[in-house]
DNA sequence: ATAATTGCAAAAGCTTTGCATGGCC
DNA sequence: GGCCATGCAAAGCTTTTGCAATTAT
């Protein structure tokens, strides 16, 4: 996402623009890869050295509620976050916490073919995540 | 699972069996859906008030370990368990905590087939898990 | 101007750890 | 008897919170 982008939508949902918030928006983003908040935290204050701890979880809570973020976790680790708002789905390493994006339209276009026709009583779909867990054959 | 067959598993992992051990175990099967270390520790404690929360962390953690409990974990909430061996997928609240096992022989032949076609470059898939996120519709 | 946001530090969970005591084989 | 497992309490980590000072609009 672009800066001005990013400015108008915060200016939208009436959240001011201050440089903590461009600076964790901009960690999330060029980090990649669902960094964890201490690995936010380190990227932001080679440029920020006094940005607060609570601020930068304040932060990413808001975004979360925004949309503008996404939490990520495994069953072993601390929350980690992802800005990458298109659909997609996880590989996830099954020895290290290696975590990269999936994309398949196909395969989202066959689950949703799949419960429209076999619908799960008493449950109302909204998303449907894929955890992929294998193990990474490159290095 | 039975008893007996508890014992026998504890026994070929050089397992010492002990009551905490049983109780635990007893726990995550009885109390279902998913428990989180306080529940368990709070089922236990009616029979067995002097366990010690350590105790079932470390004892749960040797099951994790030797695959008779599986760790289960949402974006929002703490480390839940799970006694539930045979494959199965999982139906989360968009708005609560709960969480529910949904199980389909049909789906997981569909995924099998077609991620044998499609193979993810540089992954060797083990194992893949949905997360169907959406709502209740009983209460 | 004023209301939202920040930094700081303390507190609050959840989970892990160290060690002496006790219990299983 | 020997060694593993337990209980207890303290410590560790991640995340949250309260509040005075600061900043964006």
């Amino acid at each position: 996402m672009k800066l001005e982008k990013i400015r108008d939508f915060l200016k939208n949902e009436n959240l001011k623009i201050t440089p903590q918030r461009l600076a964790v928006l901009e960690a999330v983003i060029k980090l990649g890869n669902h960094p964890t908040a201490e690995k936010i935290i380190e990227f932001i204050k080679k440029n920020h050295p006094n940005i607060a701890v609570g601020t930068v979880y304040k932060t990413l809570e808001i975004f979360v509620d925004k949309g503008l973020v996404n939490k990520v976790k495994s069953d072993k680790d601390v929350m980690r976050y992802d800005a990458v708002l298109v659909k997609h789905h996880h590989l996830y390493c099954a020895k290290s916490d290696r975590i990269e994006d999936y994309y398949d339209d196909d395969l989202n276009k066959i689950l949703e073919k799949y419960f429209k026709k076999k619908e799960i009583k008493y449950f109302k779909i909204e998303d449907i995540k894929l955890q992929i867990i294998g193990n990474f054959t490159n290095k």
